[in-house]
DNA sequence: CGTTACAGTTCTAAAAAGGAACTGTCAAGC
DNA sequence: GCTTGACAGTTCCTTTTTAGAACTGTAACG
């Protein structure tokens, strides 16, 4: 498996680690959710090579992640802001927080919590089926290849 | 920051990320979700080269991802098998495959479905509010430091 | 006129990943 | 009893990425 054709593997996970599948690019993306929007706020927050965070902000771009709006003329200035596809990764990104919360908090407890503006309360995110509503484990899952699925046995999810 | 302390972060997405944030080890886990358990089998699914894939099991051994069972004695063989800690990192997996699924699919649609046992029916995973039950969106959500929180405004999740 | 803010780009050194071959234990086949 | 093959790695060397720091260009501020 090659980085460069990662994107065009007949399995959704490989295909969305070709997106954010490196720490930086998560890392970018937790502030992007914390409403951080400019180079410079990314740069000094996340102590990022400022090579890099062109770099992963121009990738993010590319695949309709963030998108580039100029916010001042003369100098030109840009910040970056969620698309709807790229609000559409909080799931992930919420999910991860939370395997954080269970298995790697320290003594003095999770750093941040969240609250549900809708009921506001705070919560946890729980994932739920669908079709069924009930919580979702991975031994109650069973997989088939899909229309989109290889010819042969090669991996895919 | 820097990726020997990033475990150490008071952000639980910085710490998950020092578990499983790179590409390798989301690849390897998906790999683990859909059985497989030894190493000349996850080289040869996901041609990682060997000193790589020591390397990620190692670490997934060592947060407790995973655990190094002996299946057969002489030669000692071992075999790589998820832990309840590994399993909950299912929502991480399916969140990210599920975003794969609604924004990187081509024309011929989704390599994999899933199927709930439960109740029988291919499904989509929704994450939702542990306390009301809504559908979580990024919008409405709020964050307030917690009691793991650093002193000063750095950076957290 | 000199300094600061912002959004990058360029350069070199250090670290990580890729690729291929090698190690060691055992079983099976000739 | 010698060779081949399976398995689970390790070692060595090359190529690619990342880190770290400095530099560029535009414009406002004092």
């Amino acid at each position: 498996m090659r980085w460069d054709t990662l994107e065009e593997e007949p399995c959704s996970l490989a295909r969305t680690v070709a997106v954010i599948g490196d720490r930086w690019s998560l890392l970018i993306l937790r502030e992007c959710f914390l409403r951080v929007r400019r180079f410079e706020e990314f740069q000094s927050k996340l102590g990022i090579t400022r090579h890099l965070l062109a770099d992963r902000l121009k990738k993010f771009v590319r695949y309709g992640v963030l998108r580039r709006a100029r916010y001042q003329e003369s100098p030109a200035r840009y910040e970056y802001i969620l698309t709807q596809r790229g609000l559409d990764l909080y799931p992930v990104v919420m999910s991860i927080v939370h395997w954080g919360d269970m298995h790697m908090v320290d003594e003095r407890g999770r750093p941040l919590l969240h609250e549900h503006k809708n009921c506001g309360k705070l919560f946890d995110p729980v994932m739920i089926c669908s079709e069924c509503g009930e919580p979702l484990e991975a031994k109650q899952v069973h997989t088939h290849p899909g229309p989109g699925a290889p010819k042969a046995g090669a991996a895919s999810a």
